[in-house]
Formats: structure tokens, C-alpha cells, sequence
DNA sequence: TTGATTGTTACCGG
DNA sequence: TCCGGTAACAATCA
């Protein structure tokens, strides 16, 4: 579900729901229970976002969650009703509230363990921090493919699977292209757009690659696509060219073989 | 009921 | 060391 627009978004929100207020922290479902225990009473100073990791610096404790494929967060108004399904970690504050399902890391770090995430991290185009030189030079010495190192989070943080394809399909470059052939422009273009194309989708917390000009009015919430160029399209909004789909790290990649050619 | 999925890690072999 | 492939795990919905 989420890329790093939604993370962004979640921290952006969650410190304006929470932040300075003692909550009241439950594992309903008692898979979390001690952590909670530690964190309950505590006031949450901050959430913070790397890439697709959520660090919520709470008390003393940082905690870390990521929310995988599955993880979802439910809104509650203070207070929330019954837990629906598996509820790892219930937080209640004055107005507001949250559930947390389906994470596929839900821990409390210390400070080293904090360090070494961010060390294992990629730079990401929604942070300040972020160098695109160390990204540039992960890129240009590596012989694989630009479709793989665009979900690498080690190269780039924050990145999935519906922008890469975008992305890739905005700038003409067919996915399979080595990545330590581009050339240093391309990746210029390529960080300038996703830094673009990764804001705008905080904004308005949903991916938007397409102008609305150019779509109309969206016609339901359902269709997840709707904003979308290439993925899970069937052909080429530019040149009716059917979108070819193929699997490069271990996740479909769609794209344009005429708008994207494969290189030499 | 089945299949797919906006993710990641560990492990193995070349 | 680098790189690709595979399995495992999570929860929900069409």
C-alpha cells in the first residue's frame, strides 16, 4: 500500500494529532504488549520519515514502524471503538486516536539501532538531508538494472513500485536499462522528477502523475489508476502501444517499448 | 474461495 | 563482492 508520499503524510499528521501529548498506549491484541506498556503515559515529541520507515520519538523511546504491504492505520476520534482485526498497537490522545494493523515492523529501537537504520537507508528525495551525489554514485557503479536500483531503499528511500514505473515512463528509459549507463543529465532529470512527483503526492496523499487536465475529473475514489500513466495500463496513453508487463525485482514492471526503448 | 498486492529480508548459488 | 532468484511473512479486497 504505502510509498513514501503516504509516509510522509502519516508523520506530517500524526505530529499534528499528537505531538506534545502524553497517550495512553495499548496492544489490544497483546502482540505488542510490553512495548506499549513503556511507551503509555509518555508525550510524543515528534514522527519522523525516512523513506518508508515511521521513527515516532516518544518519551525516551524511538519508535520504529513499518508498514509493509499490508500495514494500515485507522483514525479514530477520542474515544475509538472495539479494535477491528489483529490491532498491534492502539495510541489514544486527547482528540484523536489510532490503530495500527498489519506492520511488518512495529519495534522500539535504541539510539544505535536508529543509526544503523538510517545507515542502511538510501538518501530520500523528501528530506532535507538528502544528497543526490550518493545516489548518483550508487547508480553509476552499479551493473544492474535502473528498474531494480529505483525500489533499492539502500539507493534511494522511498520509492515503489507504482512511481518507478512512472518515472521510468516519464523520462523514455525502458526499465531494464544497466543503471551505470545513464548519463549523469538523466539522473539529474530523474531526481528533480521524483522529488516533484513524490511531493505532490503528500499534498494531496494519493499518487498523481498525470495532469487532471488531461484525465477529467476523477469519476470514483475506487479507481486507483486513474492518475496513473503506465501502471497496470493496458496501452500507451502517448502512442497506443500496449504496455508491455515483465518482473524486475521480483515485482511487475509495466512500460511503454516504444516510448521506452531498450538500449543497445 | 482465489488471487493479487503501492514491501522487505534472508538465504543460496553463480 | 556483486547480483539474481526464491521463499516467507503480513492483511485486505475484488
Amino acid at each position: 500500500m504505502p510509498e513514501g508520499h503516504t509516509i510522509h503524510r502519516l508523520a506530517a499528521d500524526h505530529t499534528k494529532w499528537f505531538a506534545g501529548q502524553k497517550l495512553t498506549a495499548l496492544s489490544p491484541q497483546g502482540r505488542f504488549a510490553e512495548g506499549a506498556k513503556k511507551l503509555s503515559g509518555r508525550t510524543l515529541r515528534q514522527v519522523r520519515a525516512h523513506g518508508k520507515h515511521l521513527l515516532y520519538e516518544w518519551g525516551r523511546s524511538t519508535l520504529h514502524i513499518h508498514l509493509g504491504l499490508y500495514g494500515k492505520f485507522r483514525k479514530h476520534k477520542s474515544p475509538p471503538p472495539e479494535p477491528r482485526g489483529a490491532v498491534r498497537l492502539r495510541a489514544i490522545g486527547d482528540d484523536f486516536a489510532f490503530d495500527l494493523n498489519g506492520p511488518t515492523a512495529c519495534e522500539l529501537l535504541t539510539k544505535a539501532e536508529v543509526s544503523k537504520l538510517r545507515d542502511r537507508l538510501g538518501d530520500d528525495p523528501l528530506r532535507n538531508d538528502a544528497d543526490p551525489d550518493r545516489v548518483w554514485k550508487k547508480l553509476s557503479s552499479s551493473r544492474s538494472a535502473i528498474g531494480q536500483q529505483l525500489l533499492n531503499q539502500a539507493v534511494i528511500a522511498g520509492v515503489g513500485n507504482v512511481y518507478r514505473a512512472e518515472i521510468l515512463f516519464l523520462l523514455g528509459i525502458h526499465p531494464a536499462t544497466k543503471s551505470n549507463t545513464l548519463e549523469r543529465s538523466e539522473f539529474d532529470a530523474m531526481w528533480d522528477l521524483t522529488v516533484d512527483l513524490l511531493k505532490i503526492g503528500v499534498k494531496h496523499n494519493r499518487i498523481i502523475i498525470a495532469d487532471p487536465q488531461d484525465v477529467g475529473k476523477p469519476r470514483s475514489r475506487m479507481n486507483r489508476t486513474e492518475r496513473l500513466l503506465v501502471y497496470k495500463k493496458s496501452s500507451c496513453g502517448a502512442c497506443e502501444t500496449p504496455i508491455e508487463v515483465s518482473t524486475i525485482g521480483a515485482r511487475k514492471i509495466y512500460f511503454c517499448p516504444a516510448c521506452q526503448p531498450e538500449r543497445d
